[in-house]
DNA sequence: GACATTAGTGACGGATTGTTACTAATTCGC
DNA sequence: GCGAATTAGTAACAATCCGTCACTAATGTC
């Protein structure tokens, strides 16, 4: 029989360095962009993720919406933790270990800092390693929880067409949707309503705009689907 | 106009004490048990989850691996974050930032070490705050996550029969599933491929065994399903 | 050998969903 | 003014999916 071990937590803390890399996503120009700092010079590459070690008092989405706040003005509504590195990669700050968040936000016209900029996620510029593992981190994370939460909501104003929130799941989802389709599953759901204004785009027929504003569901629970596993 | 900031990262390393706590989950009498250890005399609890400060060389996986093994003799096959906190709540070493980490494997007869134990997640001793938070977000996201990866095969041996794995998915969902159905869909799936073993259990017809053994699916990708959302 | 118990499957009917094809309301070009 | 182009929105058909019921199969118990 195999030893057992006896007494096993003898817990010594050990103080490291500790930072909050926060992923602002936002839709820009029909793409998923992420909101990337120009690097102080002298360190290796050229842009970073916004990011500070959290305060004391200060919970690590509270660090997160105060990081993006300082290069926005405004802070997104919605965070979320996309997962803690400790491993060798390099940061830009050297830190030992990264709380990666993403934050959501929708298109807005306000420009960023002077020293920011939206980079298409296809498009990132060089940087840090763990910086581009917590942003490849968190598009997974995003792609993978938009049909379990109402995450697409977050990157769209208050009121939408419907179009619009289609274009969204689109580029979460990197594939066309049926229109058809589409909307009759977004009716069955009662996660949108209607509101009485409509939208003129140019050309074509106007739109209705909606408003997110979930009913409770009937808890009509459905069986085990095994076809949706990741990889 | 608003004010924009400028040159908004002026990040500044701080030293915090960390701690990997580990939530080990196993099927144990016909329920979702976590592994919790003995807490040292003089804390304000008397159980604890298994918990250490990552070493300097060591991911953060790595040292649930570890911690884990240290209770259990072996480690666990499978580990996933389910969140840091570093909001004020306590921790039994007073951590200033917790990474919560889970942990999953079969049903075992090797008890633990000696001074560790096996709770029902529905009948928890007192724990400190935080790592009561964590076993609650650690049960959550194993549920969210369990129809969108193999997560229930990693409670089970490498060969189990369907019945088992219908009842690791009620236990994981907390609903009954209906046979056929689940049969059905699992038939579809192609996760699992049958042995030429039996097994019988006492009473009742022996039952098959079968494997884990997925195979690439052809990409029939579905629709957007707004029927999924978690509340 | 009747019965209880667990495993496994076939099949019906209703619900869900992919698709096509249509109608509606606007701008643009002439 | 008026048709073409463009975008919004819907109806309806067909195929598939899924909940359910009903059955057969193989074992242990009495």
């Amino acid at each position: 029989m195999r030893e057992r071990p006896t007494s096993p937590m003898k817990a010594a803390v050990r103080r490291v360095t500790l930072a909050v890399d926060v992923v602002v996503l936002s839709p820009r120009a029909e793409a998923l962009a992420v909101l990337l700092v120009r690097a102080p010079a002298g360190g290796r590459e050229r842009w970073s993720l916004p990011w500070d070690a959290p305060r004391a008092d200060e919970g690590l989405e509270e660090a997160a919406a105060r990081i993006a706040a300082a290069v926005l003005g405004t802070a997104p509504a919605f965070f979320e933790q996309v997962g803690a590195i400790g491993d060798g990669k390099r940061h830009p700050g050297d830190a030992d270990v990264s709380i990666g968040i993403v934050a959501l936000m929708p298109a807005s016209d306000e420009p960023p800092a002077a020293d920011a900029e939206w980079f298409p996620l296809s498009a990132l510029p060089s940087l840090a390693p763990r910086h581009r593992t917590i942003v490849e981190r968190a598009a997974t994370v995003v792609r993978q929880r938009v049909d379990q939460s109402p995450l697409a909501f977050r990157l769209l104003p208050a009121t939408f067409t419907l179009s619009d929130l289609q274009g969204v799941y689109e580029l979460l989802l990197s594939r066309r949707l049926h229109k058809a389709s589409f909307r009759r599953a977004l009716q069955a759901s009662y996660l949108v309503e209607p509101t009485d204004e409509w939208r003129s785009e140019g050309r074509g027929r106007p739109a209705q705009l909606f408003r997110f504003a979930p009913r409770k569901r009937r808890g009509a629970r459905r069986g085990v689907r095994f076809d949706l596993f990741s990889e």
